[in-house]
DNA sequence: TGTACATCAGTGAACGCGCGTTCACTGATGTAC
DNA sequence: TGTACATCAGTGAACGCGCGTTCACTGATGTAC
């Protein structure tokens, strides 16, 4: 076959970036090295040439997983000029970001994997945790916004997603998601 | 060998005891079948006189995990008689339940889970989603706690656990379950 | 600028371990007489 | 109340599939002359 140099270089990162979104779907353990290989359009006999083991790739995946979901956060929250944690508020615990683990925060997919994971994983994790207090309490409207009240909201977004994704019922779903809106954004 | 019908009762509730504290702690998929019998005092072979698969096993273990741990929480916020909404807020908030996920709250340590499973595991997920806002809002110390405050409040607990286990910092752990702690109590 | 050659990303098959599941067997339980 | 027998919880080994890993091989890339 041969490949340039250029093309290994994506495919790396096209390994990464399946593995990255898979793990936020499914969870650390069960993405296959085949099943994860094949989606990023390679065979798995040369998952080895990009990657020591699984273990590698996975712990590769949870940084990138961590730091990708933040991004796409933290650009949604300052979309909105005049109100960016209004705007956080509003990126965060809206449907769209429910309905697609895969591309969303981190902090909720990956939160029970951190807890049982590394050392390397949980900084990681903790590294995103203090990333957004800086950006709620730093954007806040009234730019007064106390660090606890920073932690009190990204505590209240976290497990709201969390929950909105784990009730059966649609309707509570969507009332868990529009009211923690509500009441994180009374003064 | 030869053991009488009572015996196998309890078999079968050793089974499902341990499997409800492994699957808080390492998740749905890591507990392996011979691990969880010879925890529970047996060998692998007598697996499937409880149980028609793992599957099985862990689907009844994850509605045990959610009633156990929701059951043991109530318990300690109403131990505290005259305040129990504050009394749930301490007991959930405390170093010794971020410490214990195997015996704790499993909205926090199978969310994720539940969110990636079938049917079954998210309505009885609900069912204590449901149950928790109830004690919350029926609890209140004042008791006209609206249902909304009930699910900010839900949801900042198990933010705030989730991620106070996740960190890797034991200050910015603890300061998480402290402040999130104050800010609930406030007016 | 061309030509010969070494490198190595990627392939596809095979290996081997772990784990869920099955099975033949044991012997106390508990029933039938 | 005692005796013979069927049941079945539990044992320990074996089976077999899936998955992480290894390996021989391919052929374009990119370097050396």
């Amino acid at each position: 076959v041969g490949y340039s140099q250029a093309a290994k270089a994506e495919s790396h990162d096209r390994i990464l970036q399946v593995t990255a979104r898979r793990i936020r779907e499914e969870g650390v353990t069960r993405p296959g090295v085949a099943d994860l290989m094949k989606e990023a359009d390679l065979t798995q006999g040369g998952f080895y040439k990009h990657f020591n083991s699984r273990d590698d790739l996975i712990a590769q995946a949870e940084v990138l997983a961590l730091t990708e979901g933040q991004a796409k956060m933290e650009s949604a929250a300052c979309r909105n000029k005049d109100a960016p944690r209004s705007g956080l508020i509003d990126a965060y615990l809206a449907a769209g970001h429910r309905d697609s683990p895969g591309t969303g925060c981190a902090l909720v997919t990956l939160g029970a994997d951190a807890g049982r994971g590394d050392q390397d994983f949980k900084q990681a994790y903790e590294k995103q945790v203090r990333s957004y207090l800086d950006l709620i309490a730093g954007l806040d409207d009234d730019s007064e916004a106390s660090r606890g009240e920073a932690m009190l909201t990204l505590s209240a977004l976290v497990g709201a997603v969390l929950m909105s994704r784990a009730v059966a019922d649609k309707d509570l779903s969507d009332e868990i998601l529009k009211t923690v809106k509500q009441q994180l954004k009374r003064p």
